[in-house]
DNA sequence: AATGAATGAGTCTTCATTCAT
DNA sequence: TATGAATGAAGACTCATTCAT
């Protein structure tokens, strides 16, 4: 029993430790980025020596990695839940692109530190966030198949370059925001970025004049419509 | 005549000087990267001391800065007279990634310097680099303009949206190549996304779109229809 | 018992070793000057390296500053106990500026970087060292307002001139000894100051100069009654 | 003829210069000070290179020495001809320190130039500087001694000792205008300081101290007879 | 488990001065 | 006489990391 609980009690301790580590070195480096944070600034913040951070994580480095995780994780839970609610490959789309832009609106100086600390640093491949970082993408990547699979989307399309271009756009169009005074306004944004996706790789094929005659009698079909309803309403609501 | 020419060298020897230190300078920077570089390093390989190289340049940085503006400036050159002998705003949207994907692939770390070392700082904006690269995106920006103008592309895009897209899509596509060991394929690549950008704003298919824009009036059409039935319903049912 | 102490070491040789720091600066500084003392002489000649000196110093600047007011410490001690022995306000004065002209006497070097290097700059106003100067050449000065109270000195003398005057006198006095070539004799010095500040250099007798004095306040009164006389002719006069 | 004004008219033009550099080497030392100003920014002001003021002035420090010479030049003309108009030893003392106080309130970047960076260098003595400095103290020194013998001043006066009691009074009254934020009133401080020196602050008199009591009596008599007057005046003239 | 003292490598930058032209 | 290109030495300071206690 003493063995037992002895052991667990410094267990919990060693999680709570790391856990507090990680939450005042994020503030740390967000609020100096991760150059100008120095260890003993984030110790300092801790009340702890700096070697004590050495027992817990190998270097400053990996320190930054374990933050960036933690804000990983800590987004990941809802989407896939999320998701479920939505119905339409295209509107699941604009939804994800609408987490991602409301993400980095929320948190801009973890995205720099990703952006400009981590990502462009050869250790990022083969590191663990950088295969969270693919689970995550491929949530999206997993919806425009999904789309291409139920006949909403083309088929034959190359996820990873849609990927690319989706996150790029993003990355990009954010930019201004996240080194600049610029704005950035996400509904907008993912509205008129998965429009531009989807005309594009919309399925429905663009041959059909038939259609387009049927497209036709549905237009005069929707004047007629309109204007019956507009009269309708008129005449009702004037005497 | 002579005493003209050598009252000129100086004037000569200058610029000659900043061209060497410039180009050497760009080999170290490429080498080993801008923080690893030492100035002692580029002055070594120039045969020269530290102390000369501050007489061109007020700091590293700036010689940082100076190189990759050298760098835009080769690169500039033949866009504008290339793309008079490209007819059609969707080959010449095709030709520019292409081009722009090239040189990336050409000039690696050339790339690196500006995404990892100058585009996040904040020194960037407001930089001449800056308007040059802006300079440069316009070029293409101007393109679908064109394009959107002469009918070939739809009305009413959002260009900044299309820059960020086309531009943010090659940057990510190439990051493996650039600091992976991923392979970049220009041809390919410019194809697939010009491909799906146009198929996106490509106002060629008017049947389909037009459905489309027909469908989405008569759903709001029939939202109202409804809502008067609704309502039309509970006044008779009232009295 | 040992356990105890093993827990103190570090903290006594934090001191321990600031003290050491304290020390062989003060050598090298007096033996090269500040400008020409490299951090790197001190950490040398303490067996250490030089970043440890900036783990309990801010900068080298600092460690000059501290280095002076340990001096300063040193200097403090008898002063007031020793006053105590002396009998007579102008006996004082004179053991004072003899403590203070054999300290610059037996200290030329840390005087001249207090005068050189330290005084002039404006770091110096508002440093620790500012203030211990302050409360050190306030001893004089109390000594004279002391004086003046028992009717040793005059009343209505300007404390801070006398203190200017005396500093400033074996300041000026000792410069040829602490940058040229020349002697230092703190007993004539002392002597002939506080000579002359007692009794001046006026050729009447002391006596006829306090008599002096008050036949100068009585002319003054004299003008005031003639004036006095003249204006009440006067009005009297107009009407 | 043609020799000669060839070899006049260079001369003249050396001067011109020569002078026009201490002028503008002056205002750039006084604005920056002597190691914040580069020898750079004097020959940019100048219009002129770096090198050329080498043609001219053996080192920046030579530099620094003619501007303070120059400036001697300049101030020395009246001194001997003000004298002549001031009779009494203790009025020309007086007169004296008003100018040298009155300098130091006008000039005072010239001071901090001298007090700091000249004067305490080792190359200042057996400087001409120097030199010009000894005849300026002289002209005081010369008046206390003519004071002496002409009995105003006592005689075995310690002439050094005066001077340096004068003159180091001055400068440390003048330090906090100098280098802090204080005031410097010249007349005030010359007129008090020359009364030190003449009368010095011994209060030992009894004879003084009947004349005292009597002419606090006279003091309140005049205080009573100007009241009187006053209000006789006023009564008188209201009706 | 924590301390905290010590390490030690690494570099940009400044500027008075010189000298060939 | 002036240029202006080149020199070259020199040094404070930072900080991630280690290790004995």
């Amino acid at each position: 029993m003493n063995s037992t609980s002895s052991r667990r009690v410094p267990r919990l301790a060693r999680e709570a430790r790391i856990d507090r580590i990680l939450h005042l070195a994020r503030d740390v480096f967000c609020e100096r980025g991760y150059e100008d944070a120095a260890v003993a600034d984030i110790a300092a913040r801790l009340g702890i020596v700096e070697g004590t951070i050495y027992k817990y994580f190998e270097s400053k480095r990996e320190l930054l990695l374990r933050v960036l995780q933690h804000w990983y994780d800590e987004m990941f839970g809802d989407y896939t839940r999320d998701l479920e609610g939505i119905s339409g490959a295209r509107q699941r789309v604009r939804y994800l692109l609408w987490r991602h832009l409301r993400t980095m609106k929320e948190h801009p100086a973890l995205c720099r530190l990703m952006f400009s600390e981590v990502r462009s640093r050869p250790d990022y491949f083969n590191s663990e966030l950088h295969s969270m970082n693919r689970r995550y993408t491929k949530l999206l990547m997993g919806v425009v198949q999904e789309g291409s699979r139920t006949g909403e989307f083309r088929r034959g399309l190359s996820l990873p370059l849609i990927r690319d271009l989706l996150f790029g756009c993003m990355e990009h169009h954010a930019w201004n925001y996240l080194y600049g005074h610029g704005q950035l306004e996400p509904e907008q944004v993912s509205e008129q970025l998965s429009g531009i996706l989807c005309e594009g790789i919309d399925a429905r094929d663009p041959a059909a004049n038939a259609i387009s005659r049927q497209a036709d009698r549905l237009a005069v079909l929707a004047d007629r419509l309109e204007g019956a309803v507009d009269r309708n309403g008129k005449k009702r609501g004037t005497p």
